[in-house]
DNA sequence: CGGCTGAAGAATTTATAAATCATTCAAACG
DNA sequence: CGTTTGAATGATTTATAAATTCTTCAGCCG
């Protein structure tokens, strides 16, 4: 790591604090400048504002989840079971998190709204997993030969958002939010086993 | 209609104007009164609150729309087609009503704050339609038996939920959430198909 | 006496001035 | 010359007082 890069650490981990012990609005550029020593406008050679410095936040913390992700999907395990590991670990990390320290999800609501892009490319990346998945269901046998395992991957993602930032969308509880994942996942499973066969229709609608 | 209703009627009438016109927080009661002719005071003897109107408000709309949810689920189509036509009909219709007339918007997010019965209450009575669908498509063989198919509507409703009030979940087009409607659809659908077959897990996540 | 008003109170919103903040950049530093 | 600083700036937030607003209810009509 050269002195840029342990510069901008030093910054990521001291705003990092900051912005989970007060939140993001309520900690100042000057603070986190003081806390490194050096001074507010420094840090803009390593941040271009201080809403980057979130997003870089927030892109450490993805990638630690894919880390987890990444395990779970090479697991010598049915796809099912993958999948329902994915997203209930998925559900589990994120309630938790939340409500351990709710200053995340004053992030998370800043980021969607103000870097919709930001997780745009995270459901991306999250997809590669669920196509791996997919296909090696599909491998098993247990899984129907799909014309498109991303454009599927999209859909099972979009059927599932709302377990994603759960206290945002829906302020359930998590064992409501158990039930309902378990519920809308074995619809979805069910329509993607060896059998199932989607609606053929000219959608006029 | 007696006398009371006919007060009641007006009052709503009159709030419901100036709610569309220059939205819930910017409409007071003394106003709604004065085009009643009649003092603020008196309105409490129609309506326990302000946000009582409103909730009766959406009742109204909910109704409305529940008449032409019964004339789509009572047609002579496929259940499957019933199906499509009613989740899209739901689309369209929330998400130009709320592009047309921003303040819907601003009522159904105090109403989802503030009276989260409300909306649970009218999934319940969508639930009904649902169900009467399923049992349909289980009648003429295209869909598998279900165990429970309030249960199994109830899954579905939290499968579409972003598709419920599209522009305070996603701010998503029209276009897109057609086609993520569409395709998540046709993947709850195949999950419902005979043939189709739920996983069997002991769930130990 | 039932129906209505308008004054009164508590809570919320607005208005506005003062303070703070994110960000930029010329100049100082090493 | 590349780094860093700190003052300058425009935008945002805070603080606070004034004004509105929702709601209640004692008392006034008809």
């Amino acid at each position: 790591m050269n002195e840029q890069d342990c510069t901008r650490t030093k910054i990521l981990e001291a705003a990092a604090d900051r912005f989970m012990h007060y939140g993001y609005s309520k900690t100042t550029m000057s603070e986190v400048a003081r806390d490194c020593e050096m001074s507010a406008g420094n840090i803009y050679r390593f941040f271009a504002s201080k809403l980057d410095i979130a997003e870089a936040m927030a892109t450490k913390f993805n990638h630690e989840q894919d880390i987890d992700y990444r395990r779970i999907v090479s697991q010598s395990k049915p796809a099912i079971d993958r999948f329902f590991e994915f997203f209930f670990f998925s559900l589990e990390k994120t309630y938790t998190a939340i409500e351990e320290e709710a200053k995340i999800l004053e992030i998370a609501e800043i980021l969607r709204l103000e870097r919709p892009e930001f997780f745009n490319e995270h459901l991306a990346q999250e997809r590669v997993f669920l196509v791996k998945i997919l296909e090696d269901g599909i491998a098993e046998g247990v899984f129907r030969k799909l014309e498109d395992p991303n454009t599927t991957a999209e859909m099972m993602q979009a059927a599932l958002m709302k377990f994603r930032f759960p206290q945002a969308y829906s302020q359930l509880k998590l064992d409501k939010l158990r039930y309902e994942l378990e519920g809308v996942m074995r619809l979805l499973l069910a329509g993607l086993s060896v059998g199932a066969r989607e609606p053929a229709l000219e959608l006029a609608v």
